[in-house]
DNA sequence: CATAGTTTTCATTATTTATTGAAACTTAAA
DNA sequence: TTTAAGTTTCAATAAATAATGAAAACTATG
């Protein structure tokens, strides 16, 4: 199968954005190619599809399952692996933001900690602190609130996207309501 | 002036971290270093305290400078120039928030579009388009959003922060008062 | 307008990261 | 148990990215 021209440049702006999203170039090819291919495929299908090597597939489909991206399939009398896509769109960004809060921002919190707890012997290091301390609260505050918006159900989530700039009236209202 | 051991870690660790928000090791390190920092640094105090030379630190200034994360400033009677963090820790998160949105998410969903528009060929067009079309929805709901809570005062925005698992019971509220 | 202090540029070099492909490994079926 | 279809590994190589530092470009000041 080749891709048709406006595929193809998915696939490659896949590849440019990838690499910004903590993957490759190629795996993110890959990732865009899966996506937007309706049949599961095999590695050397892949391969084919982006030339590239048999073994950079094998690897970037190592580092697909590791981010929980994509599944194998198999198709009975064929030993071949399939492969394609674990979930929806939104299943697929709510992984990558989990795999990415996991790799980064819970390492950076456990260091701010271990720095804030420590005592300050002098002026400098007293402001370092309150900065760390700045980080990490908000770094926290993200944590918490990503926590929560996995929680709602599909409907609430659904409901609160559609706020939109309403987000604003239900606070005040929300604040109205609670002084009474 | 030379770096506590703590601090000093902290630094080498935005420099593991900056690599993943889309400036190299070296920016990551000079950004973690003037936000600890108290005072003002000049160049050649920021290159002294990353043993890195004056040069790259001349680059990395431009690319702080082009995620408006820095400023310069100026000490009466000394020509060098003094370098500081261009805001709070969350002005800060927000500058980055908004330039990768800049980079990242408008040109992806401009090639969106372009694909969107154009009248599918066949089957498997079509399935592409539907995908593409989810992507684009999402990335938008998450555009729209940011938009958003920038909009909010920081008052509303505390409120909000602070509502944590209440989020969902406002929605539900708020979705009663509505069917009244 | 010459100078000295300072910053920027950019060709070269160093480092890091990604890719290849052949060999090793795995496994279902004969 | 052997075979062959398929997958993974990893040392070698290629490509991309970052860092250096000397030279060029600025720019306040006398």
């Amino acid at each position: 199968m080749t891709l048709s021209e406006k595929n193809y440049a998915f696939v490659m702006h896949c590849g440019e954005m990838g690499s910004r999203w903590g993957f490759n170039r190629t795996i993110g090819q890959m990732c865009g190619l899966l996506i937007i291919t309706k049949e599961p495929m095999t590695a050397n299908e892949i391969a084919d599809a982006l030339s590239i090597s048999r073994g950079n597939v094998s690897m970037g489909i190592k580092e697909l399952q590791s981010w929980r991206l994509i599944k194998v399939q198999h198709i009975p009398g064929d030993r071949k692996e399939y492969y394609a896509p674990a979930g929806t769109i939104w299943d697929m960004a709510n992984r990558v933001f989990e795999e990415r809060k996991k790799r980064e921002i819970d390492p950076t919190l456990s260091l701010l900690r271990d720095n804030i707890i420590e005592q300050a012997h002098n002026d400098d290091e007293r402001f370092a602190q309150q900065q760390m301390q700045e980080i990490h609260d908000l770094l926290e505050t993200v944590t918490k609130w990503s926590a929560e918006l996995q929680r709602l159900s599909p409907e609430q989530l659904q409901s609160l996207m559609k706020l939109g700039s309403g987000i604003g009236k239900v606070l005040d209202f929300k604040d109205k309501i609670l002084k009474k």
